[in-house]
DNA sequence: TTCCGACTGGGACGACCGTCCCAGTCGCAG
DNA sequence: CTGCGACTGGGACGGTCGTCCCAGTCGGAA
């Protein structure tokens, strides 16, 4: 409604794109729907972007940069109490916990990014729109991965590029995991295993005390849920 | 051309709605186009089937059973000699690595399932096939997990439905990561990880010994790349 | 008041989509 | 030889797609 700047409504076009995206997919989003759910005549769709495929592009570009304060309770500042949770065992579980909480909340959200990224891996020409946007997933889960090293002390044992990446292919696979089964307490098991996982990444196992250790001695399971000895 | 049974259309069919879902996206396979791949008449497709969505059913119905050998080196039978790999470590690294290898001889199988996956996964009436389908993957993962578990004896500290399900999470993620960055020593190194993740669902970390650890003393990455002190 | 840029309405285009139809061909089992 | 089932060719349908066009409205800056 707003009649100065393009740009909103570009911005409108894109929130709108995303929506249906996530509701139905990327083929749900053709530029009537998308102008339609803007509440904008299709003629404002090409006024505003010059093809469909231009606002793919951007709407791939953009999108990520939306949703980091999602990913984790603010790794990124500095303003980050290290008495609250010492261990980096703790932080990936705080962290990987949070995600999947952000997911739960807004299941369409994550829908959406990973239906764009099958999207673009698709073709070829789409493709760099893909590594794009991750590349900033990379980025974001890096500065994570720093803020937990440099207050926790943790060594890894290999670089933190690595890590981070490693962190990113462990929030798909939960991500995934979440919209295949929309289960809520089976997918924060994951993230419990995936905290796991990823301090298994340090250097030391003393790095880290798994504080959900089952009775000492010699437990776990072995055969079927029932046998835990 | 061999013109008796029904069944082999549609599997012939089938098989060219993959390879073209493979090279360039759902939205790609079209009736005509399926058809064309399958070297058959348009006419021929509404032959076979009712419509294209029961083919896309089926093909995701079937399209897993067709791959479980490539997922790793036969765990589900038992002829499996127990010397070569004495380590459940170990064998969690052949594991993830021949997977990863498959991935890199045939980009575009796993780029066909995880599109189909995502595809039903959009749309509330088509999810359950990607539920079905996941069904078969955690089957697949937990008789590799059984296997394992038997020969090496390990402990693990949650069902094995869970590590199960944990290791079709670490799957995934190396898919995506695969399929976005398309660099294979990366991803060999995520498989490097993964392993060590999924020991690290085991009770105690005696039960694993990472052959990788870098030298003794105090080692490990704590910032860029080059310190490595 | 003028002007510009944002936006609308509606129509139109060529192309492709899924689906249906039907007369006709061909190979093999009976 | 007959029949049946697999398959073809082509045409056709109603619908939706992305894109373009254009005359016209309207708000605010000049």
């Amino acid at each position: 409604m707003a009649h100065h700047p393009v740009s909103e409504t570009r911005a409108a076009l894109i929130r709108a794109a995303l929506a249906i995206i996530g509701r139905d997919g990327v083929e749900a989003a053709t530029t009537r729907a998308i102008a339609a759910e803007a509440g904008l005549a299709l003629a404002s769709f090409h006024y505003a972007f010059r093809s469909r495929d231009e606002l793919m592009a951007e709407l791939i570009r953009t999108a990520v940069d939306e949703e980091d304060n999602a990913i984790s309770p603010g790794y990124a500042d500095e303003s980050f109490d290290p008495a609250t949770a010492p261990t980096a065992y703790q932080h990936a579980q705080i962290a990987f916990h949070a995600y999947v909480d952000s997911l739960i909340a807004d299941p369409d959200r994550e829908k959406a990014m990973l239906a764009l990224t099958m999207w673009a891996v698709a073709k070829a020409e789409t493709r760099p729109l893909a590594a794009i946007q991750y590349s900033k997933y990379d980025t974001l889960a890096r500065s994570a991965v720093e803020a937990v090293t440099a207050l926790t002390g943790v060594r890894w044992r290999m670089p933190l590029d690595e890590v981070s990446r490693f962190v990113v292919v462990l929030s798909d696979g939960i991500t995934l995991s979440w919209l295949i089964h929309n289960d809520a307490e089976q997918t924060h098991r994951m993230a419990d295993a995936a905290a796991r996982a990823l301090l298994a990444q340090a250097v030391s196992p003393g790095d880290y005390d798994y504080d959900t250790l089952p009775e000492p001695g010699l437990p776990g399971y072995r055969a079927d849920e029932g046998e835990e000895r």
